[in-house]
DNA sequence: AATCCGGGGGA
DNA sequence: TCCCCAGGATT
């Protein structure tokens, strides 16, 4: 594994080359820390952007606690997972207060910072900073699975991949070790037809030796996605301002700013309650929005107002493209702007 | 142990 | 349309 990440190691903002990795240089804590949040969940085609603008902006963790939540939360906006950046935020904070600025180099004690688990902890301490680590994540189960034959869906094979994983990691280069897994895992041994036949590790696999990487590991049956509609309101006074509100700090978009909108309820449209009184009209077009457990169906409602209670923030109508704004109100204010040729 | 939490690339 | 992505926190 570690030849082949000498040769062929995907080259990545957060990173230092092999060239100079293996000769025990080492990437700044700081950049990693920030890659691997920004990747949780999120592939690294889409994270890579996001995290240019972010070192761009905020190089240092000094930088980051000077802003605000609210800035971050902007630069995140359409990353999704929001509450990875209000974490973000605070564990910057605790690093300032706590470790003056660094990180703990005890797996419990990054544990204890906000959003920072088993995975990302044992990836800091490996990568950032060469400790020995088993980091595991969607990658290294699907490779272990394949390169033992495992059968079983991965949420019943966890101990034992993690298992598996501790008797093949090397003590040498433990970082590199870990990425090279996760590029193995992204460009060869990949979820759907993975590419055997130039993999590194081939030879020892059970799966490609028993014909059986297209069924391993095996699929759980995912839950159907249900579907949701609502109203969504967009108000604009005299002086093309919009009412905006900031959802609770838990939950669904939390800590976003979004237009009005009403309850999302299952298959038919709720009640329409505007959230303040106006001449409120309905669009023809609709909004759709993909969540990961649900699909969502906006109608757009919209109004002329002169003032709305004083619980609403009043953003100006070109407002959204640099505020933190989800995707899905960006897409409800295109639509709904129009209605009032901006 | 389940469930919640976004959004988009790629097939 | 569906799968999955360098998971974590909450229940």
């Amino acid at each position: 594994m570690i030849e082949w990440y000498d040769q062929y190691a995907r080259d990545l903002p957060w990173r230092i080359s092999p060239v100079f990795s293996k000769k025990g240089i080492k990437p700044d804590p700081y950049r990693v820390w920030i890659s691997e949040i920004m990747l949780q969940q999120t592939s690294v085609k889409v994270a890579t952007p996001f995290f240019l603008k972010f070192i761009e902006k905020w190089p240092n963790i000094l930088s980051l606690h000077q802003t605000s939540e609210t800035e971050v939360l902007a630069l995140w906006s359409g990353l999704g997972y929001y509450r990875r950046a209000r974490n973000l935020k605070a564990c910057a904070e605790i690093l300032l207060r706590e470790y003056e600025g660094g990180f703990p180099i005890e797996e419990k004690k990054l544990l204890k910072l906000p959003g920072i688990g088993k995975y990302t902890s044992a990836a800091i301490l490996t990568i950032a900073f060469g400790i020995p680590a088993i980091v595991v994540d969607g990658n290294v189960e699907r490779i272990i699975a394949r390169l033992f034959g495992l059968d079983g869906t991965i949420s019943k094979l966890k101990p034992e991949i993690r298992t598996y994983m501790m008797n093949v990691s090397p003590s040498a280069r433990p970082g590199d070790f870990a990425q090279a897994m996760m590029d193995l895992g992204a460009t060869i041994c990949k979820p759907l037809n993975p590419e055997c036949m130039i993999c590194p590790i081939r030879d020892s696999c059970k799966s490609y030796k028993d014909g059986t990487t297209n069924i391993i590991p095996r699929k759980t049956k995912k839950p159907i996605k249900t579907f949701r509609k609502g109203y969504i309101y967009l108000a604009v006074t005299k002086s093309n301002e919009i009412a905006m509100i900031v959802r609770p700090k838990s939950g669904l978009l939390g800590g976003m700013m979004c237009l009005p909108s009403s309850e999302w309820t299952e298959k038919k449209y709720p009640k329409n309650s505007p959230p303040f009184p106006g001449e409120w009209v309905a669009l023809d077009q609709t909004i759709r929005h993909s969540f990961t457990h649900f699909d969502l169906e906006l109608r757009m409602m919209v109004s002329s107002i002169f003032s709305v209670p004083n619980s609403y923030i009043l953003k100006p109508f070109n407002f959204s493209l640099t505020e933190k704004v989800p995707s899905v109100m960006k897409k409800a204010l295109v639509l709904g702007l129009k209605y009032f040729h901006f």
